[in-house]
DNA sequence: ACAATAGTGTCTGTTAGACACTATGCC
DNA sequence: GGCATAGTGTCTAACAGACACTATTGT
């Protein structure tokens, strides 16, 4: 890694952060967008972002989670790095990175906050105009969340700590874009075995005459 | 993204890429180690890396194909950013951002260099002390490889232009570790349908007595 | 003919999905 | 009982893997 003289060290690239706030509502996997308020691309759409503060943040991470919390109110329930965008044209100041990280926000505790707006991922990642190359960053997220809805806990960390199977399902066809034959959901969540229900204890939303579903949550180890 | 004031933006953050060299020989995965000659961890085997030029490099992938062109002496078959590491830790000088990016070679043309050294990656990732996380960076290399090279053409980029199916199949489970039935490979590779055969080509390996292989290529489009 | 590897045909156990059925809550 | 949603049982068609078979080369 160090291959030039320390003068080089020093280099005047833009290191930055964007975070993606990404919740399911409604069945709908959405986007939190913020409006540039500085140049360049003053009022604009963007993603929340940041720069990198070498002195307070300890690694990306931090920074991303710093940022996060700042635009969103609340505690993100799950960070998890997308891809680093980078090059000396996306930004009209100069050579700039960015390390992009997906922001997951539970249905726990709703996102309470006036700078974000949401929108549809796969809508603002088509149609959308967007500062810098933040809608090529939203399409690679759209495939990554589809890519990973299937085998790992993703879907539980937009549930949030309980859920219910139902909700769980609606979580992973948003985030795949695709419907899935119940049975096939939950014979394959049994497969994984990373699901457990809640003895006893039930889930009934306001005033609906149905049955309860089971709540069930994540299992430890 | 433009948060804090101008001053701020000359940032003392070492911006660095890594470039994991791989190939596959004789059924192995195998990784390229450099042995460091300055300090930091001077004498210690690390990934080939460097500082992001931001006069010469167009963005983090051209310094990428610049470090892996330097080092190896041939082009590049494939190159694919694994992910960012950072932190003010990792490198003991200061903040820094590393970029990692996997760079394959393929069989066609060999890497004559007397830099690298190869490795086993699953061994590297496991056994070898390495240079800053570079250790960390490799395991994240294996599980990459190994979830892409089932539904991705990967393996082939690894192959080269063409290539048998025996020999593909070769790459597959180095890249898995895991044992494959031929005929269920050749199966997903006829449903992928990104292979052809290219038309009475064959292969027979210098003084092979057996069948030839037939020779195929990657569809374009 | 034989050794060695390429490539195919077929059988079988497993799995995904459709669909119909039962269960349980509130009115 | 009726409605709405939760959850299950079962059938079928598709698929993966094992394994044995055929094919094609050089000696």
């Amino acid at each position: 890694m160090a291959e030039t003289p320390d003068s080089l060290q020093f280099s005047s690239i833009l290191c930055t952060v964007d975070v993606l706030p990404l919740r399911v509502r409604e069945g709908r996997l959405e986007i939190g967008l913020v409006r540039r308020d500085k140049a360049p691309f003053k009022g604009v759409l963007a993603l929340p972002g940041g720069f990198i503060r070498d002195d307070e943040d300890s690694d990306t991470l931090a920074a991303a989670h710093r940022i996060a919390k700042q635009k969103a109110g609340v505690e993100v329930a799950h960070l998890e790095q997308l891809a680093t965008y980078s090059g000396r044209q996306r930004d009209p100041r100069r050579f700039s990175i960015s390390v992009a990280y997906l922001a997951i926000f539970s249905q726990d505790n709703e996102v309470q906050s006036k700078e974000l707006v949401w929108f549809d991922l796969s809508s603002a990642a088509r149609e959308l105009k967007l500062a810098f190359d933040h809608q090529t960053i939203c399409a690679d997220a759209v495939q990554r969340l589809a890519g990973k809805a299937g085998y790992t806990t993703l879907c539980a960390q937009f549930a949030g700590e309980e859920f219910t199977l139902p909700g769980l399902q609606e979580i992973y066809e948003a985030l795949t874009g695709q419907p899935v034959s119940k049975k096939t959901f939950r014979r394959r969540l049994e497969d994984l075995g990373w699901a457990e229900p809640i003895e006893g204890k039930m889930y009934q939303p306001e005033g609906r005459v149905s049955r309860p579903a089971q709540i069930h949550r994540l299992k430890q180890k």
